[in-house]
Formats: structure tokens, sequence, C-alpha cells
DNA sequence: CGGACCCTTGATAGCTTTCAAGTCAGGTGG
DNA sequence: CCACCTGACTTGAAAGCTATCAAGGGTCCG
């Protein structure tokens, strides 16, 4: 038997791994919550198709957005008993919902159930880390740029990019204001790097500037 | 046999584990290399005594930290062949190493052991998600207070912190500048929530108030 | 066609950075 | 033991980037 409980990640699009724990397929409406910060946090989260955000609220109403996660990737898995962060669907989304512990117990047995689970991990902390020094030291332009790239990466996309998120999802993600994601796609067009067909579709017009920017 | 690989993180300063893989005991000097980005990510490290840092550079050099480590605390785990930060040494310190394959292929027998490694990988997210909500969204006053309390918290300390970096070090953990550090201490020395006895030495003295920041 | 929401743009303010001196402390060598 | 010297820290002034406040314009959907 090759394929185990999830797949690694890369790989989980195309070709979803037949899994030892089935889970729940939920299906979501637009902007739905999955679940919230300090739910107890009795599930894992696979996205198997749409998009789903996970994010952070200050007490004052201040938001980050810790990750965008798409088809294939894992979301909610915690230390602790609560989730730290909640869960909305930014499209129309298929979840796959797995009971925590049954895969806690099943990781004991299965040595190759643990290994993915800790490959989750990391993946999930390696993200975390670029996306912090992103925040403590990019400038507004950089950081739209990376995330321009992360997402066409992500997505697959050749030039033309299907955005599923906001300008304010944008701006909790990057740590900037919604004005400044919005003056800075502004720029971008003007001078020539990007053109903006629609609301939600992004053209990469020169990604190799744009890669220049990141670094 | 109760104790496994590494003990839970909160506990490990008090009861040093008894563990499966020993590991070599290196001590290193003051401001010393564990290892650089892009080095083959060979073993996973866990602090004996003294301070580690890790941090990633851009380009252009600059630096943002991403993690300090105290006893107890592992680092230097990864999901893909190489180190994606470098980690130095803040003070004179002791280190843990195990090689990375060996931890792998006794995680696949021992169910404990992967677990313990899934904990330990799930608790560095935990950190770097909250390093990442405060990177994006907050001020540098509560970016200060907030590793102030932090450092409280991990050493143990009640009121007078010992603080073993400087201030660079602080401004590239905190996204911040170091004439900014010191601009902000100064003025938390003004509003009586701290006093500074000497360089490396924090007194706190409104917890209070620091708290109320962090929120 | 109307309305609501999202997005863009402008003007101004504010926080943090940058640039530039100074000050202080700790360590070394005489 | 003291003087010096170097690196770390502090402080000041000015600039810059992003946030805030405030309209105005578009677009999608009922």
């Amino acid at each position: 038997m090759q394929s185990v409980l999830l797949a690694p990640p890369t790989a989980a699009i195309r070709q979803p791994a037949a899994s030892v724990i089935d889970g729940l397929r939920l299906s979501h409406g637009r902007d739905e919550t999955i679940f919230d910060q300090d739910d107890p946090a009795e599930h894992v989260y696979q996205v198997i198709s749409g998009c789903v955000r996970t994010c952070r609220l200050l007490r004052d109403g201040r938001r980050q957005i810790e990750a965008f996660h798409f088809a294939g990737e894992t979301f909610g898995l915690e230390v602790g008993e609560t989730h730290r962060v909640s869960a909305q669907t930014l499209t129309p989304a298929v979840v796959r919902v797995m009971p925590r512990h049954a895969l806690e117990d099943l990781s004991i047995e299965r040595g190759d159930v643990a290994r993915r689970l800790l490959a989750l991990a990391t993946d999930n902390l390696r993200r975390s880390q670029d996306h912090a020094l992103m925040l403590g030291r990019r400038s507004a332009c950089e950081r739209l740029a990376a995330l321009l790239l992360d997402l066409a990466e992500r997505t697959g996309a050749e030039a033309l990019l299907d955005v599923p998120m906001t300008r304010q999802d944008m701006a909790d993600y990057l740590g900037l204001t919604i004005e400044t994601v919005s003056r800075t796609f502004t720029q971008f067009q003007h001078e020539g790097l990007i053109a903006l067909p629609s609301l939600r579709k992004v053209l990469l017009r020169d990604r190799g500037a744009l890669e220049a920017m990141v670094g």
C-alpha cells in the first residue's frame, strides 16, 4: 500500500490519495465559517475544492489572515485543545473533515501516517515562517508581488490568475490596509507589471520583474 | 517507560527527559554559528543551556529573526533537505545534536516518539503564527511589550529579566529598527512600565499595563 | 433599474525609518 | 589600577511609507 493519510501537499491536487480515514466531505457556500477561534479542536480538515482562509482576531477587531488554503492543503491541525485560528471559505468549497483523535491514535500504530502528519505540520511551519519574514521585513510592493507569485505557483496558473479573495482579505494577509493594496495594484498596473482585466482576475505581464522584487 | 525523545517544552527545563537518542552535546561560545541557511538539514537540535536564535536573511541584508530558543526548546526541524533558517548562539550554550534520519526512522516504529515530534512541530507552528500576527498587526509598543512578557514567561523570571539579546536582535525579531526599539524602551521607562538597571536587564514595574497593551 | 458592496482615488496625518551625532559600558593593554 | 578603544546603545532631526479619513466610481445581483 502506497498512499496513506494524505497525499504530499504538492501532489495532492492532481492525484487525491486514497486515505485510511476517509472523513466526511462537507460542502460549504461562499463566506461560511468552518470553525471559530477557541472552538474545541476536534477535527483536522483538508480542502477538496475551493479556497479557505484561516485567521486570527485581536480584541479591537484587527485581523491577521494566517494562510489561504487551496485544494489538497490541510488546515486545523492543533497541539492544544482549542483552535487558535478561525476558518472560513472564500469560495464555495468542499472540505474533508477527519476526527483528530482517530488520526492521533492511528499515527501511533502507523509510522507512515505519523510521518505524513509531521510533514504537514512542518510544511505549515515553513509557510508561516516565510509569512513572518514578509510581514517583518518587506515593503507593500514586495508583499503584494510575493502574494501574486505564490498564488500563481499554487494554483498552477500560467499568466492569468484567478484570485478568490477580496482586497480586504489580501490586506489582512499582507499586514496592510485595503487602500494600500489597491494603490499598489494600480502602481503595478502603471508600471506594466500586471493588468487587471476584471476584479478577481490578475494578468501577470512581467513575471521577471515581480520575481526580482521578491528576491 | 514514560519519557521518550524530548520532554514536553514546558517541562523540559526542570526535568530533562531521558531520551532514546541521546545525541552529542556540543558546547558553543557566544555568537557562534550552529548551522547556516541552505546547509543540509541533517540534524535536529535541542538547547540544553543558554540561548539560540534562528533567523533568515534577505539578499540585501535585511534580517528577520524567526525565534529565540531557550533551555529545553527544539529547533532545526525541517521537512526539506536544507535548513531554511540559520542558527547562532546568543550566549555560551550547550546544544544537543540528534541525527535527523535516526529520529525519522525511530518515529516510524515508535508511535510515542512520532507524537512528540508532531507536538514539537505544531508548537513551533503556534509560535510562528503568534509572531506573524504581531508583525502584521501590532505597533512598536505592543511588539516590545509582547516580547518582554514572553521572555518573562519562558525564563520563569518574576520581575527582573535577563535579556540575552542585543537591541539589534530584538529589532530583527520584532520587525523594527534598532532605533525604534531603543526609543520604545525609553518611552516605557518614562511611563513607569519598566526600569533598566543595566543593559541586558529589564525590571518589569507594571506588568498589568504591559499585558493590557498585548491584549 | 436600484442598491449594496467592493474597489479606487485624494488629501492629510502619524508612525517608523533613515541619517547623523553623541554617550555609555565593558574589555584590553599599558 | 587607570586610560583607552571599540561596540552597543541612545537621542535628535528630517524624510518616507503606510494608515486614516473621506468621497467617488464600478460592478454584480436581485
